[in-house]
DNA sequence: AGCGCGGGCGCG
DNA sequence: AAAGCGCGCCCGCGCT
C-alpha cells in the first residue's frame, strides 16, 4: 500500500494543507512489486543519510518482537514488516553504502544486532538525539518534541489515534496488525522526522561542538558492547543472601508490628507515632514539616542510651530497612533481569545527566552498595577470567586544580604524586602548619571543604558533612580560601560567565554546553564543568581502551571507575593497559592518573 | 489499577 | 549574603 497526498489523514489526523509535513510520501511494503518500488527508491540519490527506524514489541530487545524497520529522508518513508521481510531488511542493512541516521541509535543497534544479527557501522551512523543532547540539553529530547519545535509543529499529531485505537482494539506493541495505518504511518513517518530534524541539527553540532559529538558517538559504540556482553551473576549465591536476608526481614517486621504496631519500616508516620509513644519527640522535620525518620535520625536514636526502648526500635527500623533495600533494588532485580546464561545485560543511557554523565538502569549497577559487600559480591568472572577494576584518583578535586590554576593545589598534587603524600594531607598540612596524617580529623574536614565547595555548599553543610560544630570548621574554610584563593575566584568567575546566556550555561572544553537553572547558577555550574569534564575524559578513557583492544573486556563505568573482565593470564598486562589509558600527564596542570586492582573471586573489595 | 509525588537511600 | 552536585529505584500515600 502506498499513500501519495495526504497520508496523514489516512491515518485519521488531519494536517494543515500548507504545513511542511503535508506532501510527504509514505508507503508500506505488502508484496514484491512494493519491494522493488521500495529498492528503486532506495537507489536515488539523496542529499541526506539514510534514516532508519524500528517498531518493536517493547523496550526489552532480549524480550520483545522486532515489528517493522522503517527508512525513509526527508520527503519518503517505507514501513516494512520484519518478519514477512527479513531477508530483504538484512541485505539493505549490510549493502547500504552511504550514511545512517538514528533518532537514539543505540536502541536500534541492539535490535538488530539480537533481532537481524548484524550491525550498521558506527563510523556511517549519526544520531539526532545525541545531537539534541548537546544543542539544547535544557529541552526534551525524545523525536516528537524535538521535531515539533524544528521540523513541523504537527509532527507529533496521530500519537493519540494510535492510542486510542490500541486501548480501544486491545493491542499492545506486540499485538498491533501491521496494516493498521496509524501503526505503520507513523512508523514511516519517523524516519522522515529523523532526516528532517538531522539537517536542522546536524549543521548546528559540526559548527558548535564537533569534538564533544565525536566522543559521544565513540561512546555509543563502546557502551553498545558492554550491553550486549553483560555481567555474569552467580545465582546459587544470590539465592542464598535473598533467603538469609527475607528470613531476618521477616523476624523484624513481626517484632516491629507486635511491639509497636508498626506494619511498614517505610512509613515515617508510623515511626514517629510509636516513638510518641515511648515518650521520644522528634528532632528533625522533613522539607514537608513532617518528622525526619530517616537513616540520620534514626542512627542519633539509636544512640540514645537514655532512652533504651527507642534504641531497640531505631535499630529494627534501620536494619529491616536496609535488608529490604538490598532485596528490593538489587538482589530480586538481579535474578529477574539475567538472561539464560546468568547474564545481566544492564541499560546504559550515555547522555542520561545534563552534565554529561551516564546512567546505568535495569538493575542500576553504578549504585551498588560499597560496604555491605554481598551486592557487589553477586557478580562473578567465567571461568578462567577475572575482574578488574581501575579508578581515576580524586578527578574532581584535580580537574578543580586546573581549572582554578591555582598554584597552592597544583602545588599539592605534585607533591602528592611525587613524593607519595596523601593530596589532602599535604592541603592541611598547609593550612595548619603542621604535619597531619590521614587519621587526623583535621584530613577530613579539609577534604569536606574542598567537595563542599567545588558543589556549591556553604560552611554550614561543611560542618554537618564532616559532623563537627560549625566553629570549627568556620576557621579551617577561612584558611582554606586565603590559601588557595584560586577555587573561590574559580567559582565567582564560571557563575558571572554563565549568567550570561539564557538558560545559564558554559561550554565545556570540547563544547559541550552545560546549563543550570535561574538562581542556582552558584551551586550548579561549577560542579557542572567538573563534573561535566570528568564525564568527557572517563568517555575517552573508556574509547582509548577499545582502541588499545580492551573494548571486548570492558563491563561497566561507573562515572570515574572502569570494570573490565580478562582472561585471568592477561589481567596484569590487562591492568597496565588499563592504567595508561586513563592517565594523562600532559594536557592538564596536575597529572590525571589511575588506579587499579585485580579480583579473581568477584566484584568486591 | 495506574499515576505522580514526597521521602528515603544506594552510588560517584 | 548565602547557597551540595549528578543520578535510579523503592515504598507509602493520595488521587483518578
Amino acid at each position: 500500500m502506498s499513500t501519495e497526498h495526504g497520508a496523514l489523514e489516512a491515518a485519521g489526523t488531519r494536517v494543515p494543507a500548507a504545513s511542511p509535513l503535508s506532501e510527504v510520501k509514505l508507503h508500506l511494503v505488502e508484496n514484491m512489486e512494493d519491494l522493488f518500488t521500495f529498492k528503486r527508491w532506495l537507489g536515488e540519490r539523496r542529499e541526506t543519510p539514510l534514516a532508519v527506524d524500528t517498531e518493536t514489541g517493547g523496550l526489552d530487545p532480549w524480550r520483545v518482537k522486532l515489528r517493522l524497520v522503517q527508512f525513509g529522508d526527508p520527503n519518503t518513508g517505507w514501513a516494512i514488516p520484519f518478519e514477512d521481510w527479513q531477508g530483504a531488511i538484512k541485505e539493505v542493512l549490510r549493502t547500504y553504502e552511504g550514511r545512517w541516521i538514528c533518532h537514539n541509535l543505540p536502541f536500534e543497534q541492539k535490535f538488530f544486532k539480537l533481532h537481524a544479527g548484524l550491525t550498521l557501522p558506527w563510523e556511517r551512523c549519526d544520531d539526532t538525539m545525541v545531537e539534541l543532547a548537546l544543542l539544547e540539553p535544557h529541552k526534551p529530547k525524545g523525536l516528537k518534541p524535538a521535531s515539533e519545535r524544528h521540523v513541523d509543529p504537527n509532527a507529533a499529531r496521530g500519537q493519540d489515534v494510535l492510542k486510542d485505537a490500541m486501548q480501544k482494539q486491545g493491542w499492545t506493541w506486540e499485538t498491533i496488525p501491521h496494516s493498521f495505518p496509524p501503526y505503520w504511518i507513523y512508523g514511516a513517518l519517523d524516519t522522515v522526522l529523523t532526516a528532517r530534524l538531522w539537517q536542522w541539527s546536524h549543521p548546528r553540532v559540526l559548527a558548535e561542538c564537533p569534538e564533544a559529538y565525536g566522543l559521544e558517538m565513540a561512546t555509543l559504540r563502546v557502551c553498545h558492547q558492554m550491553m550486549v556482553n553483560g555481567m555474569l551473576l552467580d545465582v546459587p549465591y544470590v539465592q542464598r543472601s535473598i533467603q538469609e536476608l527475607q528470613e531476618f526481614s521477616t523476624q523484624a517486621r513481626e517484632w516491629l508490628q507486635r511491639v509497636h504496631s508498626v506494619t511498614s519500616p517505610m512509613s515515617g508516620a508510623q515511626i514517629s507515632r510509636a516513638m510518641a509513644t515511648l515518650g521520644v519527640d522528634p528532632i528533625a522535620f522533613t522539607d514537608g514539616g513532617a518528622p525526619r525518620m530517616d537513616k540520620e535520625t534514626l542512627t542519633t536514636y539509636r544512640g540514645w542510651a537514655a532512652q533504651p526502648r527507642a534504641q531497640e526500635l531505631a535499630s529494627y527500623v534501620l536494619s529491616v530497612r536496609h535488608a529490604d533495600k538490598m532485596l528490593g533494588s538489587y538482589l530480586e532485580n538481579f535474578l529477574e533481569m539475567m538472561d539464560g546464561d546468568h547474564l545481566i545485560h544492564c541499560n546504559i543511557n550515555t547522555l542520561a545527566a545534563r552534565t554529561g554523565r551516564m546512567s546505568v538502569t535495569e538493575p542500576a549497577l553504578q549504585t551498588l552498595p560499597r560496604e555491605d559487600k554481598i551486592i557487589r559480591g553477586s557478580f562473578i568472572p567465567h571461568e578462567r577470567k577475572v575482574l578488574i577494576s581501575c579508578d581515576l584518583s580524586q578527578v574532581e578535586a584535580r580537574l578543580a586544580a586546573h581549572f582554578s590554576q591555582d598554584p597552592g593545589l597544583i602545588e599539592a598534587f605534585r607533591r602528592a604524586d611525587e613524593d607519595g603524600d596523601d593530596f589532602f594531607c599535604a592541603v592541611a598540612g598547609q593550612i595548619f602548619n603542621e604535619v597531619i596524617t590521614k587519621a587526623d580529623l583535621r584530613r577530613q574536614m579539609t577534604k569536606n571543604v574542598v567537595y563542599c565547595s567545588l558543589y556549591g555548599g556553604g560552611v554550614t553543610k561543611m560542618a554537618q558533612t564532616a559532623g563537627v560544630p560549625l566553629a570549627q570548621m568556620q576557621p579551617v574554610k577561612s584558611a582554606f580560601d586565603a590559601t588557595y584563593p584560586g577555587l573561590q575566584g574559580l567559582i565567582q568567575s564560571i557563575t558571572e560567565l554563565g549568567r550570561r546566556t539564557n538558560p545559564p550555561s558554559i561550554r565545556s572544553p570540547l563544547g559541550r554546553m552545560l546549563v543550570a537553572d535561574h538562581g542556582r547558577e552558584f551551586t550548579q555550574l561549577t560542579n557542572a564543568l567538573i563534573q561535566g569534564h570528568a564525564a568527557e575524559y572517563m568517555k575517552r578513557c573508556a574509547v582509548d581502551m577499545d582502541a588499545a583492544g580492551l573494548g571486548d573486556y570492558l563491563r561497566l563505568l561507573i562515572h570515574d571507575e572502569g570494570i573490565l573482565e580478562a582472561p585471568a593470564e592477561e589481567a596484569e598486562e590487562v591492568l597496565r593497559v588499563m592504567e595508561q589509558c586513563m592517565t594523562d600527564r600532559e594536557k592538564y596542570l596536575v597529572p590525571l592518573t589511575a588506579d587499579g586492582k585485580i579480583m579473581t573471586e568477584r566484584w568486591a573489595k
